[in-house]
DNA sequence: TTAGCAATAT
DNA sequence: TATATTGCTA
């Protein structure tokens, strides 16, 4: 019980704590024989890191990666956890509820905001966080949209853009170097791209071609801010937040739409609320993106 | 500085 | 011809 004292102290959030390198954790949980002791270094450790992911979530455009390490370093700490819970048989699952109840007794003895966001997600067990899912900040649907999102990232750079094929065409080159930054969308847990401006500066060129999937951001900015009416291009940029998405093109992008609700009165009303926009494709939220060139009106002036 | 409209460019 | 940009005004 000494190693787990020297660890719990090891462990500790004061000033002059350093961390432990995870290689340095499991080299010491090797040491630990008590399987309890062994939980409580671990849950430590686990509650630490999702503090520190809880704390850099707001950066996540900026730390994509840190994001990922982190997520994929409690992930694995996680499935120590469990491993070593399981590994005291179907039979003896006194380690794991000796733990619960003197985590339970900690909790018990301490104010926890529990209003605090941080704090429900930290001690990822100590609450009765028990879940074979390894990463308990995010749940699995954020945490997948997450890893798809860094995937597709590398895997198609621009997607805002207009296809790389048209840029090939206008640039000379292809938007391969030019890959976009990231932008995980805060709030609803949805992610989403940020692509970069064309690379070409001159003003000629590097017309802003508004893709089904960004047209598909700006509805729904429209639809955040309350609607065609009342929206704004300097509300709508900064709900869309595209990178290098200008107020002007959005307000040029914004007076075409509003013209063509006017031509499509019927449709106008549905600009808020509960829209359905003449400009979305169908079934927008359940088909692929077109990906070659950009959306069109679909109608023609009679 | 920003929004809205109209003219102009692509 | 459709769409994006630019210029002008309030």
């Amino acid at each position: 019980m000494a190693s787990l004292s020297s660890l719990e102290l090891n462990l500790s959030l004061k000033p002059s704590y350093v961390p432990k390198t995870i290689a340095n954790l499991l080299k010491d949980l090797s040491n630990v024989q008590n399987a309890v002791d062994k939980l409580v270094v671990l849950n430590d450790y686990i509650t630490d890191l999702e503090g520190e992911l809880s704390g850099i979530s707001a950066f996540k455009r900026q730390l994509p990666h840190c994001m990922l390490l982190l997520m994929e370093a409690l992930g694995s700490l996680k499935e120590e956890f469990m491993k070593i819970n399981s590994g005291m048989g179907p039979e003896n699952e006194g380690p794991l509820m000796e733990f619960l109840a003197m985590k339970k007794k900690s909790y018990e003895g301490k104010q926890v905001d529990v209003s605090s966001q941080d704090n429900q997600n930290c001690d990822f067990i100590g609450k009765g966080l028990m879940s074979s899912s390894p990463h308990l900040l995010w749940n699995t649907k954020q945490h997948k949209a997450f890893q798809d999102f860094i995937r597709a990232s590398y895997e198609n750079p621009n997607p805002f853009e207009p296809s790389s094929s048209r840029f090939a065409s206008v640039n000379g080159t292809t938007n391969v170097n030019g890959a976009g930054g990231l932008n995980p969308r805060t709030g609803d847990g949805t992610l989403s791209y940020n692509p970069k401006p064309p690379a070409q500066p001159n003003g000629k060129n590097n017309r802003r071609s508004w893709s089904h999937q960004l047209h598909a951001r700006f509805l729904e900015a429209l639809r955040i801010i309350g609607g065609v009416d009342v929206a704004t291009p300097k509300q709508i940029r900064e709900v869309m937040q595209v990178e290098g998405l200008t107020n002007d093109q959005v307000k040029s992008h914004l007076q075409k739409y509003r013209l063509h609700c006017r031509r499509v009165p019927e449709n106008k009303a549905q600009g808020s609320g509960n829209y359905q926009d003449p400009w979305a494709p169908p079934n927008i939220l359940r088909r692929p993106f077109k990906q070659e060139g950009s959306f069109s009106l679909g109608c023609r002036k009679s």
